[in-house]
DNA sequence: GATAATCTTTAGCATATTAGTCAACTTTTT
DNA sequence: AAAAAGTTGACTAATATGCTAAAGATTATC
């Protein structure tokens, strides 16, 4: 159930940018996210085209936001750079995989729940949500049955 | 944010197992669950050291559960098969790695987030819950802020 | 007690993914 | 022109995953 790297480091980045309105180059992104200059070239690069950021190359060059904060859906940077959210191919709705066993598995119904909410969860969270640092727990919390 | 075939495979396994009360060959239980004989051979292994289940050898041999499906957690399970349910190590519980951003790190809360949702909703399902089909969404869902 | 079914255990392998490096190249600004 | 900075793609190393092979141990039944 892990989250890789790559999608940390983007918001990672993803924060920082959005914590200042000006053009950051990459070497200082890397400074301050800890991510290795290289590596971090791909994921910026990836965010560029997605539409996330945009490049200003030159001597004061560097990388700054293109959509608002309120606009980059956390749910979607993640899917977008290392796949869909649900649990098992069998419950995706990205990238569904059928399974043999599908009609009477017992395991569905719980892969749909988790998938659903974890989606939801990050679906409805923004980035500004996180500048904000507006992340609470819910209140009705989750019961099952 | 993958759950990988061992931990489905090992609850396949445990859901047949709780729909018999008796013994089950592992050709049997590989043929029902569509796991090679080989790998699912490990994997009740492990279950079977993790007590919840038995295994009888020679003529009539085969497993059978050990504990009752009421006992049997699902989040366990999936842990012990596969590790923390926590997205990152910097929000594990059960294998806390830290992190030098984590003091001013605005994603830790929304990773604490989705570690208590999943956390929360394995670990209030059980075996019996899965045979009896009762997993269902949660009343007052999802909420942020 | 032989034997056949079954479990037990270890070793290994192929593929995929992840994380990261390196180096050459292009563009833009000064 | 030169320097700074982004762009690109190839390449590598490590790890995890999914699975196979095979030898050995145990046990129920005849």
């Amino acid at each position: 159930m892990k989250v890789s790297t790559r999608g940390e480091y983007a918001l990672r980045a993803l924060i920082l940018l959005g914590q200042h309105p000006n053009v950051i180059p990459i070497a200082e992104i890397s400074e301050k996210t800890l991510v290795p200059v290289n590596y971090l070239e791909q994921i910026l690069l990836q965010l560029k085209h997605l539409g996330y950021v945009k490049s200003k190359r030159g001597i004061r060059g560097g990388y700054i936001l293109r959509k608002s904060p309120e606009q980059i859906v956390i749910g979607q940077v993640i899917r977008q750079l290392e796949g869909p959210l649900a649990p098992m191919g069998c419950v995706s709705v990205t990238a569904y995989d059928p399974c043999p066993l599908e009609e009477k598995c017992l395991l569905k119904p719980l892969w749909t729940l988790i998938r659903d909410t974890v989606s939801q969860l990050l679906e409805n969270t923004t980035l500004n949500d996180l500048l904000e640092d507006q992340i609470s727990i819910p209140e009705g919390s989750m019961k099952l049955k």
